[in-house]
DNA sequence: ATGTTAACAG
DNA sequence: CTGTTAACAT
């Protein structure tokens, strides 16, 4: 038996406008910790990870734990349906292979249900283990969203570079070279406006646009965004959703054909 | 000789908008009554009915009765000329084979005339008798037309149950089920935004979406909608139009393939 | 031509 | 937050 009831509609609601680009199909994951997601994309680059904390549900039951497969387009269809600050209560049956979805209107006079057929998903749980980062930089999720689309009209891959002043995103394509340096900048008036950087030592890698430019699909579930990167290491990009969780997605760098310099250089 | 001057011009505007995706030609009647129309929608399926009684003309000649085939497209074309705060004025002449539409700005700056060729359309005029529903929901016209639409990502059909408790509308389809019960709701701060139930007995009609959702496009046209159901009669949804008439749509409901319950069950 | 989506105004 | 509009993609 599974019983969460999210007052919150609205959020699941942009939670799956942050994946649907991303991943097809995927297994959501109850347990008593809360409610999960682990997938690749589609074209297995890229990886996302969500979770949303049962603390911050109005009401979390889960007797025990259950995945439930879903295809993503199909959920999309159903979550539309819903209005932005209708309650969602996600129901299902231990064994059952539906999953039922209630949307009730603020002033409860209109109820809506939706059953939806679940699926049979392959899906290798990846343990992500916590790893140490050589930069983690946290700056305003609209001002990563907007350089990501920006550079992606220039070239087709982003470095990022780190120092202990700031970061930089270049790009390079045919018609000319970009690069975009945000300052570190801790005094704004609010929190969320800042550009903090934790640094161990400076740090340049190169990924690609395409799948930066999904990831920046979650901007609307936070203000700010996290950008942890170490060499060898998959960047993580992630979004904290208030009081509840986290959507992280994680992206292996490219190799570095090195035909020009790798330096970091802000 | 007709002469109609009908000030709030936006409502022909409104009702044109209505029709057209429903309707590729109509006879437009006029007599002493009123301004009506009555039509299949091209595949023959659903009739729609339209009255503009005469006294919400500010002026109304009309002095023998006189029908004006049009093709909708045509007349929408001409009444995207005209302003939203216009004056329309429809001239004709007893006998004559053209109509004119005459548009006034407010300020009177600007007074346009466009003249159409009529048409001969044929036209079985059906007598519609006035019968007794089992049913009869009267609620708002967004959340019905949002109810519609949410359905139609679902499935093809939608089943309309009333009792006296509230209104369900159901759908089935390919990825799930999909249930939204409007309960009776007469306590609310506007009357517009009641859900009001008149009950004879408890019904439960089959429709196509697609019909309902050409229908709530006259949603413009009124805050409410209301829904008359019986067993073996088409469902009547009706646009009331303020000081004038109504555009009422009927559209036969489909014969249950009785694969489960058709029980009303709200 | 149509449907969907993103941005903006009320 | 809803409604509208504008741009976009199909």
């Amino acid at each position: 038996m599974l019983e969460l009831r999210l007052v919150q509609g609205s959020l699941l609601k942009k939670v799956m406008e942050s994946l649907k680009d991303l991943v097809n199909d995927a297994n959501f994951d109850c347990s008593a910790t809360g409610f999960s997601l682990q997938a690749m994309d589609s074209s297995h680059v890229a990886l996302v990870a969500l979770l949303l904390r049962s603390e911050g549900f109005e009401h979390y039951r889960c007797d025990r734990n259950i995945s439930m497969g879903m295809k993503l387009e199909n959920l999309t269809k159903i979550l539309k349906c819903a209005g932005n600050d209708d309650i969602i209560t996600i129901k299902g049956d231990d064994g059952g292979d539906t999953v039922t979805f209630m949307f009730e209107s603020p002033s409860q006079d209109k109820i809506a249900d939706f059953e939806m057929k679940l699926m049979d998903i392959d899906s290798e749980h990846l343990g992500i283990p916590d790893a140490e980062y050589q930069a983690i930089v946290r700056m305003p999720s609209a001002e990563f969203a907007r350089i990501c689309k920006d550079l992606s009209s220039i070239g087709d891959t982003v470095v990022i570079s780190v120092t202990k002043e700031g970061v930089k995103f270049s790009t390079k394509g045919d018609i000319g070279t970009a690069n975009i340096v945000c300052r570190q900048n801790t005094t704004v008036d609010k929190p969320e406006e800042a550009t903090v950087i934790e640094m161990q030592e400076p740090v340049s890698l190169t990924f690609a646009l395409r799948y930066m430019n999904s990831f920046t699909k979650a901007t609307p579930l936070s203000n700010t965004v996290t950008i942890s990167l170490s060499s060898e290491l998959p960047v993580v990009v992630e979004y904290k959703i208030a009081e509840m969780g986290y959507i992280r997605f994680y992206l292996a760098p490219k190799i570095e054909e090195d035909e020009d310099d790798t330096k970091p250089q802000v």
